[in-house]
DNA sequence: AAAGATATTGCACTGCTGTGCAGATAGATG
DNA sequence: CATCTATCTGCACAGCAGTGCAATATCTTT
């Protein structure tokens, strides 16, 4: 009884809802078989010209819409693509959705996004809806997915990209993007700009990207027989830049030139440093950043940073999935120097 | 002969994609029948312990998930809830779907992002995008949705909801923000702070936000005997504020109170205003913006301006397509000052 | 132990569309 | 006019999952 009672209360909650027109309905109007309908909406099919006319006349009229729920059973093709990502709302995030969302449009997918709200248990749950929903592939912004879930989301045909992750794993595909030359780079960079005491600003979120960036800066510092002061205090945020100003300018051994590993972290450690600190930017602290967001180039920054290729990043995404055999496993894309105004030249 | 070909290079192209497993060949392995394998993934529904756990056994082995196509099929319920926008890398529209994924996930829909890429054109694709996958609900967020396709969204069962619009129209709902009163709000500031000579910096784009604001406070303004300097520069962003500055800073009658429309444009303006023409901010002029996006909150601004209720619309939409009523055709959301630093107190 | 109540199970049908196949129609050819 | 062919058309089945209904198995009660 208890639990027919149970079936009865969901059933009256996943309430009829209207019905959509269907292929039928539009049939019957039309006065012609449900194949020809389906055969007018079908590229290639073989359907008369009066036919034709007819069925689309009444499909206009009811406003039929093919099911691609339906024709996605059918084809084992959804045409969804999904993007699992956490805090989307941040501009280096944001780019790469809108990026990803319009290149995946052109080529006739459609995507779904599932927000893991930055709770690691989440990407389990998104990675389950990438298969509920059959999408054609997934592409894993940030978070660690479950390497076993990934190879499930493989065998029932997925494909799978992994954006700046490096597991050991056979199947997806990786993207990733060339952050330990970047980094080399921006020890470079500064170097040549006369600075000597160098520190590198980064997060506690321990992302592969921002652990790589932070890595290969303190390598290539060492190599060049320089010390790096490491500053982690916090997510990875304006918030934190500003804190890792206060830390690493408190000191008595201030230094003049710093790597901060995201844009986002660069502009508060600008911010703190000029307000709070009256220091000059370039003269006293060159800075560099990395990402290119918008801001970087606002007025009152002129941020000297690394332009990630988005657009490249996306275009390839989409080329890909439409091609059947998948690409090479790994893919590096080279970030360029944007030269702004915090380096010296 | 010629279509048949076509057919079968079509068919190519749609290659078959490794079929995903299915309920059958979960029941097939667990020695049951596919009904039991349907129960066993439905809420409430009769199995006895045993079954439920040879299936489960099964299906998690076979990496079996229930196809939310089919079962979507039947229920005339998808589960996805459709979210068109533009300008999607913007901070306000980022957060917006941030918030909307994060909540209506909460509510076990799912979300898919249709891009507009700023054509309007684009908006009627994505309306038929969500009546081919047959939405529970779409929400505009951005863009002019022709009616006539809104109505056939409604007349297929879809809830349609429309952010800051007001269009002449029975079925969808609209969920508005208080832009008059914010705007009206913004002239009385500005006056009790002192400020005689007012401006409003607005954009080009004409979005009913936009022109809303804009046309308030010239109101407000002007209710007060106050005459206000328009500038639209461009469309709503950073550059189109600096230049709205150069604009109405360049002449000899220049305003001593601002109000930008978006927090975009207000710092644009704050830049310009600072650092091309060294003016003091708000000693010379005092400047209050609109969104309250995070930057507004950087060392460097210390904007004034108004927060929009981002977290209470997604929480508001999610709520109501849980309910089997829509609630109310017109909803308003009051805004709220918060106050900083570029405004004399 | 027999009758009645209850919990499970499988069958078969439904929802919506695509498509192979066979039959029908129209057109071309000798 | 008869025959062949190219083009359409409709039937019927497939793809996946949910569910009413009837049959079966299990347990309770007298």
């Amino acid at each position: 009884m208890q639990s027919r009672y149970e079936v009865a209360v969901a059933k009256s909650k996943l309430k009829p809802r209207k019905a959509s027109v269907s292929a039928s309905r539009v049939a019957e109007v039309a006065g012609v078989s449900r194949s020809a309908v389906s055969r007018t909406f079908t590229d290639g099919a073989s359907v008369s010209p009066e036919t034709r006319a007819k069925v689309l006349a009444a499909a206009e009229k009811l406003g039929y819409h093919v099911n691609h729920l339906a024709r996605g059973l059918i084809h084992h093709r959804s045409g969804i693509v999904c993007l699992i990502v956490a805090e989307m709302q941040t501009p280096f995030q944001a780019s790469f959705v809108e990026a990803a969302t319009r290149r995946l449009q052109d080529k006739g997918k459609v995507v779904m996004v599932l927000n893991t709200a930055g709770q690691p248990a989440n990407v389990e749950a998104a990675l389950r809806q990438t298969l509920n929903y059959r999408a054609e592939a997934t592409v894993v912004v940030s978070g660690a997915p479950p390497l076993s879930l990934v190879e499930t989301c493989i065998e029932n045909g997925q494909r799978v990209i992994l954006i700046n992750r490096d597991d050991a794993i056979e199947g997806p595909q990786f993207l990733m993007i060339e952050n330990e030359a970047a980094a080399t780079e921006a020890c470079f960079m500064l170097r040549r700009a006369g600075c000597t005491r160098l520190a590198v600003v980064s997060s506690t979120a321990g992302t592969p990207s921002i652990v790589a960036r932070e890595t290969a800066f303190v390598a290539a510092a060492k190599s060049a027989g320089i010390e790096v002061a490491v500053s982690r205090a916090g997510p990875t945020g304006y918030a934190s830049g500003a804190e890792s100003a206060r830390q690493l300018l408190a000191g008595s051994n201030r230094p003049d030139g710093v790597f901060c590993v995201t844009d986002l972290l660069a502009l508060g450690f600008l911010d703190a440093t000029r307000i709070e600190f009256r220091l000059r930017i370039p003269e006293d602290i060159c800075v560099i950043g990395f990402d290119d967001i918008s801001a970087a180039s606002w007025l009152g920054y002129d941020l000297t940073t690394f332009r990630q290729p988005i657009a490249e990043i996306a275009d390839y995404i989409a080329e890909m999935l439409d091609e059947d055999e998948g690409g090479p496993a790994k893919v590096r894309f080279p970030v360029h120097v944007v030269w702004r105004k915090t380096v010296r030249p």
